[in-house]
DNA sequence: ACCTGAACACCGTTCAAGT
DNA sequence: ACCTGAACACCGTTCAAGT
């Protein structure tokens, strides 16, 4: 009988691979206070210190998670191409991924040495995009990153509720289409220079 | 010389609003990591057991804290009253709650048993405003809450940088008006019933 | 190179005891 | 009634040691 999580094959190295996905599961099953270096080793069947030799730091390894979680976000987003069409696979790609782990945005805002770079050039494409076409881009721009990260602490908050959840994500949807309507649909009210709160 | 934080007199008795007040110091100097019992007992000058006399548990704090700091949220909304205007001070006192505080919202929601009543009673009643001037009032309700937990996550990230902050309080307000406009001007385009996140 | 063991400075919380 | 002290089961992490 081999087991069916953990390390794959009893005697092999551990790897990094191994520990994220130990981690992804611990912290499904725990929360984000459950994702612990002990508890994490300890399923793994390894020592507390033998993740320190895959991972700098506790902060480290939730660089790695949120690094692995949204690495297919901003892959092969055409550079040239309809700016709605964009926006909408980049912020549903990325809802997506904090839907699939929402405990996850909690670890990264907890942890402020977490911060991964994709959420930065998220926000840097997408505010391109506005610019073709929004008034307020940068505006709208927070409006729509907000309205992510907002819904992963509602998913947190309802906390293993399945049908809830999909019920979430389908109203996700919805509100996302009706946010680009606003957007094309919108002029300008107050034309001076805005600031976002980019880096 | 008497002490300027702390209990405010030695040797009286220790109170629930000295707890609250010194908690909420606490947490503005390191954090939601940096609040901790036993850091909060040293800072009022007592023993950790102390705090349990006045405060059920940890959650239990954190309940308190954001009964204190969503006190005036909602009184004193009037409830017969343009709806916009409403949803405006609503919406504008439950941000600035939120920014005075950006790492609470953070506490509560990694502490789910902390979860207090003022968020739900704001959705219930926002929702009952949004009915009277919004075509899809359930989704605008969770696109404007959401705006505000994920503004309060982006001032968690900007740890400090007080100008900065200063900026983002601005453009959510510009965002919310943008929002509100928005809102008066849509119209629906799929009229099928739709389901809120509400409990 | 990769992992272990013991140790340190922390947590939240229980329980018995003091005044 | 209110607070203390010692203790328990946890944390993350360092450091020396094993193979």
């Amino acid at each position: 009988m081999s087991r069916t999580r953990g390390r794959p094959v009893q005697g092999n190295e551990l790897t990094r691979a191994d520990i994220i996905t130990a981690a992804l599961e611990l912290m499904h099953e725990s929360g984000e206070v459950g994702l612990t270096m002990r508890a994490l080793s300890a399923r793994l069947g390894v020592s507390p210190m033998a993740l320190y030799r895959h991972v700098e730091d506790k902060a480290g390894l939730i660089r790695a998670l949120s690094d692995h979680v949204y690495a297919a976000v901003l892959q092969d987003v055409p550079h040239q191409a309809n700016a709605a069409l964009m926006i909408r696979t980049m912020l549903s790609r990325y809802h997506d991924a904090v839907c699939k782990h929402p405990q996850l945005t909690l670890a990264i805002f907890a942890n402020p040495q977490a911060f991964a770079g994709v959420t930065a050039q998220l926000t840097e494409r997408l505010a391109k995009c506005l610019q073709q076409i929004a008034a307020n881009p940068l505006l709208w721009r927070d409006v729509l990153v907000d309205h992510v990260h907002g819904s992963a602490l509602a998913l947190v908050s309802s906390q293993g509720d399945q049908a809830h959840a999909q019920a979430m994500r389908l109203q996700y949807q919805q509100a996302l289409e009706l946010l680009l309507e606003s957007i094309v649909r919108g002029t300008v009210s107050d034309p001076k220079t805005l600031e976002g709160r980019a880096p």
